[in-house]
DNA sequence: ATTATCTATAGATCTATAGATAATGC
DNA sequence: ATTATCTATAGATCTATAGATAATGC
């Protein structure tokens, strides 16, 4: 029995604590703004221990980062799903980003303040960034390519759509705690609200494509 | 003669110099990354002197946000264009966010930065936002129903245009800085890019909201 | 006299490390 | 023996203030 329980997970090793805990604050406040002392108090060890596990503040955070980095690219993109017709893959898409998000909802935030704040965090994630984003759009380019030609939808870029999609349902959840503070979302209607959203935003980005 | 002309302006007093330092300081990296020592080396001062004139950081912030917070929220309203026919005041007001955010790309993330981290800031100006946002939106309510009534539009929320056109603006400058990154947008191109994708976002608003 | 500016410093952090001690695995 | 944990501390910041000095306005 260890003498300290302390708020995350059950009875795991400490090591895991601190991650867990590590993962909720860089989540939640970004790497500048979370401290190796808080996350030491949080797991409930002294922060020495934090820098015998992980050595460096970077290396934690890195470690943390790139595992959410991956997690997130490779939910949207799922090969699959490039047999379906094109609106269902627009919406299939769409609507795998929104939950990942739903279930993530600090990502963005995250990201943001690391690649704005730290210019060398973009510069080697942007191969990684490059490839995939290549490999996500590369299918849905040619299809467009096709739905246009068929006169199904109207000219329209592949970088439009992906912009749109990933506007839409990134800033759905970075608003949503203001929405909530104001009034607008309620305890009471808040599934709904977000389920109404969420058809509301793949209802867009198809109508918004006819020809 | 001052003795230090500095980056910041012309021969103009040190204050305003420290605040236009702050200001770009705080719009680039949030309050907590910006130290008064770095807004003090900047402005070509001490940071005893940043002190004097504003007292304390939170000080100097708030003066800077709260301008700019008003700024923001007067740009996207203006009561001339509840004349307009409904397309066209869609229209205006996207372009309109459109052209304020791409002269104050890091204004959300200024905003976000403090928001999400700042509870209090957050409270404090909820009552602003609500107000101006209730304003903001109640000719636009109106609109909407009587469009939706004539069936010239499918039936839409006020809450999911507004949160369309948020959402496309505000990300489009977001992850700007990526695209130019990644190789998407070059120096060449950038001017033409950012024109279309306006047009694109009007576009999609105004086209998906066809019955 | 008042306003603007500087130097110096107290008091809070924070990261990282060194070195001691306790727990564990063989 | 090795691994996990702690205490203590060096060395960097940073904010804020006190107190001295220079510049300005009457």
């Amino acid at each position: 029995m260890k003498d300290k329980e302390g708020k995350e997970g059950g009875d795991v090793g400490m090591e895991e604590r601190i991650l867990a805990c590590a993962e909720r604050l860089f989540l939640g406040k970004g790497y500048n703004l979370t401290s190796m002392t808080e996350i030491a108090r949080e797991a409930g060890c002294t922060q020495a221990l934090v820098h015998y596990y992980f050595r460096t503040k970077e290396n934690l955070f890195s470690k943390i980062f790139e595992e959410k980095f991956h997690q997130f690219i490779n939910c949207i993109v799922k090969r699959e799903d490039e047999d379906l017709p094109f609106a269902d893959l627009v919406s299939a898409r769409t609507s795998r980003l929104f939950d990942l998000m739903a279930e993530n909802r600090r990502l963005p935030f995250m990201f943001l303040s690391e690649f704005v704040i730290n210019p060398e965090q973009r510069l080697s994630l942007k191969d990684t960034m490059v490839t995939l984003c290549a490999e996500a759009v590369s299918r849905l380019e040619a299809m467009i390519a096709t739905e246009v030609e068929g006169g199904r939808i109207r000219p329209t870029g592949t970088m439009d759509i992906t912009l749109n999609m990933f506007s839409l349902v990134v800033t759905f959840f970075v608003v949503l705690p203001f929405l909530e503070e104001m009034g607008f979302v309620t305890d009471d209607n808040r599934e709904e609200f977000i389920a109404q959203r969420k058809q509301e935003i793949i209802r867009t980005i198809i109508g918004s494509l006819r020809p």
